[in-house]
DNA sequence: GTCACATGAACAAACGATTGTTCATGGTAG
DNA sequence: CTACCATGAACAATCGTTTGTTCATGTGAC
């Protein structure tokens, strides 16, 4: 293995001590664990019954003076149960696996971390995985599932419909999916896309925008085809009638965002005033072109991304985008999934809200106004929009997490 | 709980079709999975046998005829071991604990995933788990361990340095620290943030730079205090005298980059014509604090972050970076753990050096160049700077993942 | 014809828990 | 005085492995 011990190509100052040589780090916790045994023997009682005191399993009854004694030993002894015995025992480890296609996509990231808080607070643990193929050939899941190392599954997958599923269902434990919904029924948990993209373009249409561009998600994917929904819809809404060029494909990274917008600017018919984007990581390639271009935000042109980030504050400018529950969308799945696998009943399937729209500086009443009295309906007040709406001051109170090292 | 069940506020139109009720997601599977025993009784052999037979042990022969009837029948029945009875028996459970201090920054993300892709590489599974206090009173680490979870743990902590080490070694298992030191000697896998500082100082000081800041990390961290000193180290070896004013510790925040360049431009002296920032973050409150008074960069000023993340191609202008083996920290402390964990042998003690500087549109010449013949050591020609380095187009071959969603 | 000795495979005891069943005890009712 | 019952706790089997030990068998040497 590439263990490389390589030591840095640092100038002769100083290289931080490193003590007499890497020492091991194994403490010595003076012996091994305390298991029930030792607790029983303690106690001057059976395992089983310290095994029903300490679970406190009502169908037995014992003497509280034998309880007291007992809970006094394990409590004397620091017992921890081994949850592998256990485990073995009741055929139930106790264990969320997660499968993600990519660890470093803050979308996924959140997610995590809203699983592992709910699976910590109802005494599960989480096995992280990426999604990628074994040598053995065998999924992930399947390893994970067969090797009894996870109860269920909470999955992130981008991979198709009938092979993922295929694959699931082979593995005989309840999953869930996120970030994406299926054709067949299948427990998920999903973030209103769709909404979110209308509220995207009220915002817009509030500001006295007419002409809204969208640079949409892939028409294969989940999220895009619902976003692209939620924008047509809401122009529906507004009496504007759809234009075909201006919905724009892109793929969810900067390059596609940017690609979009040149697509975007360079097209003949009259320009847009605004453009609603599928994803903030998207929005900023579509900034950064607009800069190249010499074009003013929002002057020129509003932006909106949706799916807030933290990036999306520290872009020029500040972008305006919908916040959407990302954390919640791995809690719930988590919290779902131990409900199943607690009760038996069937799985969650949430779709969940936005959290509202962030306003910040890249969405302004367009420059040069259309004829102030569009047709049905009655263009709402430019000022403050309605719905779950906030504005931001910039850089204030930053809510990008601090970023140590 | 709050097992919110709430649908989307949604608008009428097609909400998508959830089936009939969600469905609960438990396959067929058809029985339980295979034991030892099952493939036993197929190939009409003892248990013990086939344990031997499919783990190669070689300390005892077996007739070829046989060993083959017992891979068909282990191969027949699908025939996967379960890992916890293995772990029950071994005490060991081929499984890693990764504590960190926050999910969702893309450092500790970059982290886990190369720790991931180490581990199961291994045969190790890895279990996440944010660094918080449990209700018990417990440290995440001992209930991980105190549990039988984990043979060993990676451990990013924020927490102070001797709190931290009492609760590890009181574990009984060998940790490796990551993205810090101690004073005390212990494992860890570290960046080398003193020679990316010296990187960042060298190449302003290449492009003709002589009055160069310093956006500082905290002074009480491991890796603040680093930069630090590889900053003045760098200015040292150029014969420039540092100047104490143009060192503001700051946060690893926005917000924190964006106070410390307010306070550096309001300083009375001659204004630096570069800055170097402690990390990528940071740098973004201080580009968009430039933006606000109207300096331009890199004319006006030149940026350099430190620790390359994709956020910095996205920045307005791109920023320039120090590159850092992020994902690599992970993926070394796995194996030096795993290593530990099977030879008995002391952990790694790695300092990664810097991959490389990534020059993108923030940094260049100072704009009103300074008298041209700076005393030792003769300054490098402007043009394409030593050492590692790469010149980035914008936008190409975009390097920030695909963020779907 | 026995003894020793490989050889190949079965036996059996853990690992640390859970859980169904049995057993001793003492009090009470018949 | 015997029978019964409730109580409290021990017994024992089991989960699926690993691993030290024993055992049957056939071969060759004596």
């Amino acid at each position: 293995m590439a263990r490389s011990p390589k030591t840095p190509p640092a100038p002769p100052p100083a290289a931080p001590p490193a003590g007499p040589a890497a020492p091991a780090t194994v403490a010595p916790g003076h012996g091994r664990r305390a298991t029930l045994t030792d607790v029983a023997r303690d106690a001057g009682v059976d395992v089983s019954t310290v095994s029903r005191v300490l679970n406190a399993d009502a169908s037995v009854r014992v003497a509280e003076a034998t309880r007291e004694r007992i809970l006094q030993a394990a409590r004397g002894l620091g017992y921890r149960p081994n949850v592998l015995a256990r485990a073995l025992r009741t055929a139930r480890s106790r264990t969320l696996g997660m499968v993600v296609p990519q660890l470093d996509n803050p979308v996924f990231a959140l997610a995590i971390a809203g699983a592992e808080k709910a699976a910590w607070s109802r005494g599960h643990s989480l096995l992280i995985a990426h999604e990628h193929d074994l040598p053995s050939g065998e999924s992930v899941y399947e390893n994970l599932v067969n090797a009894n190392r996870v109860d269920g599954l909470i999955v992130a997958s981008l991979a198709p419909e009938d092979a993922l599923l295929r694959g699931l269902q082979g593995c005989g434990v309840p999953f869930v999916l996120i970030n994406r919904r299926t054709q067949a029924p299948c427990s998920s948990v999903t973030l209103d896309g769709r909404e979110a993209a209308a509220m995207a373009v009220r915002h817009l249409v509030a500001l006295g925008h007419r002409r809204i561009a969208h640079l949409a998600g892939r028409p294969q994917g989940f999220n895009g085809p619902q976003r692209r929904m939620g924008f047509l819809q809401a122009l529906q809404e507004a009496g504007i009638e759809p234009d075909p060029t201006l919905i724009i494909p892109v793929d969810y990274t900067v390059q596609g965002g940017a690609t979009g917008m040149r697509q975007l600017l360079q097209g003949r018919g009259e320009p847009p005033s605004a453009v609603v984007v599928a994803t903030t990581v998207a929005a900023a390639g579509a900034l950064a072109v607009l800069h190249e271009r010499g074009l003013r935000v929002p002057q020129d042109m509003s932006v909106v991304g949706i799916h807030d980030l933290p990036l999306a504050e520290v872009l020029h400018p500040p972008l305006t985008t919908v916040r959407l529950p990302t954390q919640a969308m791995g809690h719930e799945a988590a919290l779902g999934l131990i409900h199943t696998l607690e009760t038996g009943s069937p799985g969650p399937d949430l779709m969940l809200p936005p959290m509202e729209l962030v306003v910040r500086r890249s969405t302004a009443a367009p420059a040069s106004p259309l004829p102030p009295s569009p047709p049905t309906p009655p263009p709402p007040p430019p000022g403050p929009e309605q719905g779950r709406t906030r504005r931001r001051a910039p850089l204030t109170k930053a809510s990008s997490k601090s970023s140590r090292s």
